[in-house]
DNA sequence: CATGAATGAGGCTTCATTCAT
DNA sequence: GATGAATGAAGCCTCATTCAT
């Protein structure tokens, strides 16, 4: 029983060597997307090695984003729950400036990531993901808190749901035009911009 | 002079039809990214052709998503501005559901466009491009007018602009997520919400 | 004694179990060759282990077209066999015909086992093989009753196996050709003529 | 007009070219199939060219068969045509004595054709294969002067050729487990049996 | 005996791009 | 200008076999 703890382990070690591997490969600034190839010659295993932990190379991309977008939501939601006495509309704003903190440095991650930052993605995904479940914990425990410090006249419980959605949706595209793209306007010139709208959305 | 201006349209022309026949193919629900063989054969010219009309795949793809995008914010532009008598805000919210149902009823589109709708992607573009010059009026007109139009204490001038860009953004991501992953809820689900927030934002 | 007894048992056990599930996938219609993983996942049994009972993948290939050739010729003897009162030569018809109806009723079988039912083919394999003894009996069995019972002029006794080969042969060729290729004539049309055929070889 | 001749034709050589490479490797004894690039490697083309050519492996092999089969019919077929007063029992004695003498001398040949030489084979190909129609053309030339010589109470016109069928179906077979696997019995021994089968077929 | 993780050669195919005609 | 044959690197994936446990 011991031995087959430490196979279990050894094996769960290796998927996390490939993934990492291949985490770093996909963030390596002005590259193409990295070969099969590439990928296990970087993790220190054969090509056919790699068949044996994901299904195919498309799963491993899948992996890869829910595993990135649960470590930027887990650092946001952190950072944001050791802050006391704040009220919460300040709490949603410092939760989005995290966000776009960790995208700014970390470029490469944001472009890897795009658009797929949102429940939306989540959904897709087969529940029993690890990675996932706590991401989506982590967004559950938010919200949560968030719905029920905040009292609005505007939107029913149900509709803040969606307003996270929404304004996750928002912060994302922007960061992505602003920092990606350069443009229109850099990061720092917009966020005060967008600071208010998000004081807009929830402030009525 | 007579010849050459013919000569000039003749490939103006060509141009055009490889660029539509990409269009086609790439909107094609349900296939992979189509390859230049594909293209250059839907197009009726042989493979070498391409290469006098584009410098490299890369940069037909990017001209294809400025077309996509012109044709949208036209129609959306185009829709809006015929209707009379109407609050600055609530043409802003015609010019979102326009687009909101444009995306609906074309969903390949907005597939192929993803993240891409937003000025920011534009200013990576060659400046003298019709088709991108044609989409940046219309959006300037609109916006001029909604500025002209609506009296904010909140936003300045120059916010404003930042403010649309925001929105789009907003609406785009919204769409994308909403229709392309369905999910976490449909876009006749969130569509109230979404006013509500657009609202939010401008009516400080 | 008693346990080497059973161990042996068991070993021939699982080597039935390969050859079983192996069998099975054979002749899955609308597959490709399976895999030795596969095989092996079939039959229950790690990958490493069919390498305990078969030297390599070929060997296996080798033995399940014996055990196939072994039952259907088993099943043709068999049923040809009960017959009473029979000349020579219509239980020869008969036998092929049966030969034939396994065949139509097993068409992958026939895929697999392609031009390769002969003895000719049985000389190839290693003679201490129990299923290819039961088979090379009844052939016997059926070829010296055969002989036996029939009067030939034209064909020596060693001769009349030699026919016996040539008829199997032409009937797996014509057999093959109008059922898995569909052509050039269905196997109903041309079964008459063949009959004629054989009946023209015997009866001299 | 001239240039485009020339570039027809140089084409249609290259075809050759990769034909020609591919059925000496088929064709090498005790190898295993070749691979695309062995095939490419050989003609002295990139291994893109290949796909140039054939839509993929699996059409190249059918061409090599259809080759394969015409050369020995037209082969045989010329050997016998040329024989004058001859009866024409014999004459299609000669024709399968011609086809085994030429299997006999090209191993290998016999080995890749299997039992694929017949005219079930042919109706699977597209019509308009130029070697298909020569095999063809051969057979049925061959066909229609038998029947018209031959004067048979047993078989009717149509019959005929079915036995034709029959004939090639057990020569081939013969052949191939004779001379293929060395058994039951080599072909020389054999020979005298299979051809009073075959008078025994048509001399009712 | 049994296991199954690991290997890595090798297979087939695609495709952007070039260049001689 | 236009053509399309040719290229060959690169890609993804399979699989028989081995060997440490």
């Amino acid at each position: 029983m011991e031995t087959m703890k430490k196979m279990e382990e050894k094996k769960e070690l290796k998927r996390k060597r490939i993934l990492e591997s291949a985490l770093e490969l996909y963030l390596t600034p002005n590259t193409v997307e990295p070969s099969v190839n590439q990928i296990t010659k970087k993790a220190g295993v054969a090509k056919g090695t790699f068949y044996l932990y994901f299904p195919d190379k498309h799963k491993l991309e899948e992996q890869l984003i829910i595993t990135l977008a649960n470590r930027l939501i887990q650092e946001a939601v952190h950072k944001v729950d050791t802050i006391e006495k704040i009220n919460p509309i300040d709490r949603v704003i410092e939760f989005t400036d995290t966000i776009i903190d960790y995208f700014y440095e970390r470029r490469p991650l944001l472009h890897f990531v795009q658009k797929k930052l949102s429940w939306g993605f989540y959904k897709q995904i087969s529940e029993n993901d690890k990675d996932f479940k706590e991401a989506k914990d982590g967004i559950d425990l938010l919200c949560n808190r968030f719905i029920d410090e905040f009292d609005s006249n505007t939107f029913s419980r149900k509709e803040l749901v969606q307003v996270i959605f929404i304004i996750i949706e928002m912060v994302n595209g922007v960061a992505y035009n602003s920092i990606i793209n350069d443009g229109p306007v850099s990061i720092d010139e917009i966020k005060p911009t967008l600071n208010k709208c998000i004081r807009g959305i929830l402030n009525q």
